[in-house]
DNA sequence: GATTATTTACTTAGTCCTTAGTAAGTTCCA
DNA sequence: TGGAACTTACTAAGGACTAAGTAAATAATC
């Protein structure tokens, strides 16, 4: 299906019909539609949902969905792009905050992603579906976590600049594990949310990582309840 | 599709005519057809792929596919519980050698999976299909991960009974915190394995764990070569 | 040890449903 | 009055799966 169907494929991304400016009320629609596709992908992913579902989700017909987004793959692009939330947060959470402080945020930012889990697994899902090359956003998965890895770095570096942080480790490779540990957590919590705690696992990991790459040590903080820096 | 159609599903997991035992050209022929499969599934998913796919990748009729396993989510049972190599490679690998050895085996177990990219990423497909509750596999995932968290927490546990490793870590969150890098790691790599280099990545993470971990600061190993012990 | 009966391992043909996408027309708002 | 935002009606292909029959190997019987 991926390698020979390169002909002619349909236009991709925009509206068929539409070729001027889009009206107040046809943009309200298509946020409808981006918000009911981003949970069924979440559910079932891209290729377990078909677009009837959709739009009978947002009370439209298939015809009416394809108008807005001219194919299937037209509104996966959509929901990838303006669900980007994650991403986006997460660059702000940490390019906020330099060094050693972003670690300790970790722990907020897991309690932001308990109360939205179905961005998580949208998130998870999409990124399994799009790992090959030649899956539709594969590249734009690829851009995203670069970015992410090289935010992540950043801060390191960051970290080790100000003496906070321990030299010897390389910011590249401690960025693809953060990611990485963050990423394998969520998706163990998903998958058997009963079993594994999201929040305490990843405050358990930051306090890892706050003791692992700290020059200082730490204030002990086991016993010792939030007031303390009050 | 998932929340409807409970009623009248066809028979799952076993052959449909065949009711005594198989003879060895139908073993060998299985065996061919769960391999064609898992190369399949792996690429587009199970989602994404179609009996008739998998039917000529074998040579084979897709009703002679049914005649083995009865149905679609019978031939997905099957490659999940045969091509079970990794959780098993992974739980002998650690029950063999106990404690710190296991962190040091890890670059090994890395290397094993860089050979076989196919099987990694047929596991992370599966997995992220799964997520959900009443996905068909859902439950053998579940019991998976349940499984592999209680091998690693009991390395741990060994490490931390022989005095090796710090007492004052959590067994179970920290085998979360592994089998999560080791995933987390594995998919960036699958993703983009011009960025992200697998053995490098596993070796610098085991190298944290055991610098975390460890009572006695571990010897160094920069500079020194592996002939240290001969 | 040849014949008969049974079973495995298929095939051909076809069912019925769902799939994404098209063509052409209609409504309604700026 | 022109374009955005739809709808109805349709197509062509692909989805999993069934029914019924056949070739060949195996097992049972005389």
């Amino acid at each position: 299906m991926t390698e020979n169907s390169d002909a002619r494929k349909p236009a991709v991304g925009r509206a068929r019909g539409r070729t001027k400016a889009p009206t107040a009320k046809g943009e309200e629609r298509r946020r409808e539609i981006v918000a009911a596709a981003s949970e069924l992908f979440a559910r079932a992913g891209f290729r377990g949902t078909g677009m009837a579902e959709v739009a009978q989700r947002v009370g439209i017909t298939e015809p009416g969905l394809l108008y807005h987004f001219g194919s299937k793959e037209g509104l996966l692009r959509a929901v990838v792009e303006h669900r980007d939330l994650r991403s986006q947060a997460f660059a702000r959470d940490i390019a906020a905050v330099g060094g050693l402080q972003a670690l300790r945020e970790m722990p907020a930012f897991a309690h932001r992603n308990r109360e939205q889990p179905g961005l998580a697994k949208l998130f998870a899902v999409l990124l399994a579906e799009n790992l090959d090359p030649g899956d539709p956003e594969h590249d734009f998965f690829v851009r995203r976590y670069r970015e992410m890895r090289a935010v992540v770095a950043g801060m390191i570096r960051e970290g080790q600049r100000g003496g906070e942080m321990r030299a010897d480790v390389s910011p590249e490779l401690k960025a693809i594990e953060i990611l990485a540990a963050l990423d394998g957590i969520a998706s163990q919590w998903l998958l058997d949310p009963e079993e594994v705690d999201l929040v305490i696992s990843i405050e358990e990991y930051a306090r890892t990582l706050i003791r692992d790459l700290a020059t200082d040590p730490e204030p002990a903080e086991t016993g010792a309840p939030e007031e303390v820096q009050g």
